[in-house]
DNA sequence: AAACTCGGTTTCCGATAGTGAACAAGTCAT
DNA sequence: ATGACTTGTTCACTATCGGAAACCGAGTTT
């Protein structure tokens, strides 16, 4: 047994032989006709869906293009349809998920709910000075703001500062550069949400 | 038995090498890091990068587990780096569009900006009692509300009533019913955030 | 400038995925 | 029944994937 230091990493069943051949049934095909299809051997599908071998990516792939079906399709097991309707996740104020650091002091919302689209999170703004920040924060997707204490100024990596003061939102782009500076008495206090940076 | 020359079955290209390196950079992850994450050898990680190997699909698992990414936002092809970089939308306390109901005045935010994945706005809640309401409100994707003055009571289809104050936050499906009604003194005041309802 | 670190690539080799051929178990037709 | 055909599994072999360690710049440090 090879350790593959320290972390885990498990790697969980999810049964994709047992989908495969579902949906090989489903249409009635044989394991010739799916060889025919996706140019994989009979020999190689049947140990995939037996789960005696895991397919090389590319031969995941023949499967995707051969059979005209996607991953999703080929990945969601027992295929789930049910939906995850009516979860909700209550953050009571102040007990969030803190995350310090020297510039800003992060209060994850709403972090129960592992699968969502948007990310909120309150953000305690300590930095006073621009160069404070090594360099610029950025991350894939969209990103609003809005101030809900003090004031601060909003540097960015293709505009002028921008003084914001509470209640004045804004929604950018955050693959550009961006960082956040109280310029009021106490520190500013700013309520963002992000996009997830996945589907376009 | 309708195909009977799929043999070749093009490997088409679908360069995961290159979106995962992508994802990598972007985390700012160097591959040793991303070798704790994932469990697979840092050399592994550099010759799928480099479209070297073709990874097995139990590797190809723990890059989706240890990543914490999703199998489309791997394989969304070159993205779309070209992006409108450096897009923002900035909203003056109070300068929003206004649109005023019996039960909720909405006030749409950041609303120059058209093409974008979450739609923000304010609501100042005028409903005393649940019965102003005819029925439900629900709209496919998901909502984030933060209560930003006074106290509200949240009705959902499927929940008891929760009473929620300035500075409590709630995420949830917003295809599940529900309805705000002010129990404060003054009307209360919520910003939301909800989804586009169209990327699943 | 040698000595060290750090991030990434390349090398070598054991482990295993993928293939064609052989096999076992039906099914069908004569 | 017997032989011809089909379908899925198993075998033997080769191609290739995955891991440890060596290797290579590019900085840093001494």
């Amino acid at each position: 047994m090879r350790i593959a230091s320290g972390r885990k990493a498990f790697v969980e069943p999810l049964r994709l032989g047992e989908r495969l051949k579902e949906i090989r049934l489903a249409n009635q095909w044989t394991l010739e006709e799916v060889s025919q299809r996706t140019g994989l051997a009979r020999s190689t599908l049947s140990k995939i869906e037996n789960d005696q071998i895991s397919p090389t990516f590319t031969a995941v792939q023949k499967l995707i293009n051969g059979l005209a079906i996607d991953l999703p399709q080929l990945l969601s097991p027992p295929k789930p349809q049910t939906q995850t309707l009516g979860r909700r996740d209550l953050t009571r104020s102040g007990e969030g998920q803190h995350h310090p650091t020297p510039t800003y002091e992060h209060e994850l919302l709403s972090c129960q709910l592992a699968q969502k689209r948007m990310i909120p999170f309150k953000t305690i703004v300590r930095a006073r000075h621009f160069e404070e920040f090594s360099e610029w924060v950025r991350h894939d997707g969209e990103e609003f703001l809005m101030v809900l204490e003090g004031k601060i100024l909003m540097y960015t990596e293709y505009y002028e500062p921008l003084p914001l003061e509470s209640g004045d939102s804004i929604y950018f782009d955050s693959a550009m550069g961006h960082a956040l500076v109280s310029v009021s008495e106490e520190d500013a206090v700013v309520l963002s949400v992000c996009t997830r940076g996945d589907t376009v």
